[in-house]
Order: structure tokens, then C-alpha cells, then sequence
DNA sequence: TTCGTTGCAAACATTTTGCAGTTTC
DNA sequence: GAAACTGCAAAATGTTTGCAACGAA
């Protein structure tokens, strides 16, 4: 093609796809999104181009839930909480980051604080609707 | 033996590790330091011990760093800096956890808050004497 | 005997990697 | 042709589990 969008269409999809969700998605979840549109990708790709992207700062990995890692295409500093149910990460947009509190660390740490996760974990108010069925049933 | 401390032996050296020790250690570190003094534990052990502790509340998993997860017998909240470069855990401890944002969440996010994590990510002041002098030389 | 704990090794799940084939320039 | 990206499958890694043996009550 003409362009360069061929070369880079599923990367582009890929990080396309992590800007638009709040989903927190893990490999497979980018691969099971992206396969019906992008019948011949492979898994493979996805762990590489994640993995790139968070290399590059693009994107930023918030950590393993239930054993597998979730990627987060907004790198602006923010709260996550995890149901420890369902295995689902939300944004607590309303929440501020303590941002002083970097600072804090970093004195306190003699080192270089490059990033701050704070994040909650829990119920969602789903799975603590059915934990009180389960429990008066 | 008289009393159960033969049968638990192993379980309470676990136990007892996990608490006096400040590296927040993996299953493979906990592993490596009883080994010598307990010769014939198996990791599968530490693992099953580990998980059980876990579940019960006893020991708390602060997540996985570099690919395998840390556990931290000090189960009162602090907060955490992960160094990128040693992959060391440590605490802040002079920090306060913002508390009150824990109900903040609970109200923000309509379910219920078991758990809060803050860590910090960067470079402790070993890796980045290292990097510096790297970048000079 | 009954129950819980363990060593060992096999199984498992997730993630990474080697290589050949393709595309872009 | 050189360089970058990808599919595929194999490999590597960290963790869990089945089972038989052992220990405690």
C-alpha cells in the first residue's frame, strides 16, 4: 500500500483498542476483542506489541489479577479498583491521586520514583448483590 | 513429639520467615532461605503454605514483581517501593496510608473495600548511583 | 483409624521466543 | 536488499495439583 497503515494495522488495533476501553484488558482478552475483526492475528503479536508498548511508556501495566496481566491505555495517573469476584478493574475517576505523596517517596526512598499505583481491592457492587443472596438463600 | 511442633514445623517456619523478614520474598526466595536450615522442604510446600496463609489473611500478596509474586507477612497497611532495576521490595514506612480514601473508594466504586495497595515504582538509590555511573562511563 | 501435612513429579496456564515468510521502503 | 512485523509452534517460566507416604491424636 501507499501508506504505512497495512504494515501497522494490528499494532495500531491493538493500541486503538486500549485507548477506547476501560476495560483493563489482559493479552487474551486484546486477542478475543480483536480476532473477529483481525481474523489472522495471533496471540503472539499481542504479547509483543504489549509488551513494546509498555517498554515505551505508550501503555502501563497495572499489575496481575487472578494470575494473568492487565494493561491500561490511559497512562494518566489514576485509581483502579479491583473486584475480587468477577476479576474486574474500574476507574475511580472521582478520586484524586495523592500526588504530594510522590514526592514524599522519593525523599523517602533515596531513589527515583518514576510511577505511583494506588488501587483498591474488593467487591463490585454485582458480586456483593449475589455474596448477600448466596448468603440468605 | 509431645506437642505439635514437629507437625507444623515447617508450616511455622514459613510463617515465622514471612514476618521477621523485610524483603517481602517470593516462593522461590522463602524456598531458598529454609532450605539449608530444613533439608528436606519442598517447594510445594512453601507454595501450598503460602497460598493457605494468604487466604486465611495471615500474610498479604503484594503482587507480582518481574513476573512472580511477593508476599509480606506485615499484614497492617504501609505502603511499597518496587525497584525496576533489582526488582527489590521496601517499605515506606514513614509514610501514612490515606486512609480516608478507603472510604472515598468504598462509596465511589458501590461495593465494598477489603484491601487497599500504594506502591511506588522507580529506581532505589543503589540502581540509580549504578545507572548514573553507567551513562558516564 | 482418621485426619492433616508433605515430597515428588506431573500437569497446568501464562508468557516468551526462534524461525521462516511477508511487507514496506 | 535491508529492516520491520507477523503466524505458528515450541520452549520457558511460575504455580498448582494428584497421589502415596508419613505423622499426630
Amino acid at each position: 500500500m501507499a501508506n504505512g497503515t497495512k504494515h501497522f494495522r494490528k499494532r495500531d488495533a491493538i493500541l486503538s483498542y486500549l485507548r477506547e476501553t476501560d476495560l483493563h484488558p489482559s493479552a487474551e482478552m486484546v486477542y478475543a476483542e480483536l480476532k473477529p475483526r483481525i481474523p489472522d492475528l495471533s496471540l503472539g503479536t499481542v504479547y509483543r506489541n504489549l509488551a513494546m508498548f509498555r517498554n515505551q511508556g505508550q501503555i502501563i501495566s497495572i499489575g496481575t489479577v487472578g494470575g494473568v496481566e492487565r494493561f491500561d491505555g490511559n497512562i494518566h495517573p489514576h485509581i483502579h479498583f479491583v473486584c475480587n469476584g468477577c476479576l474486574s478493574v474500574t476507574d475511580l475517576m472521582s478520586l484524586q491521586m495523592p500526588e504530594e505523596m510522590a514526592k514524599a517517596a522519593q525523599s523517602c526512598s533515596g531513589g527515583r520514583v518514576d510511577m505511583c499505583h494506588l488501587t483498591f481491592h474488593g467487591l463490585c457492587s454485582n458480586c456483593l448483590l449475589l455474596e448477600k443472596g448466596g448468603e440468605t438463600a
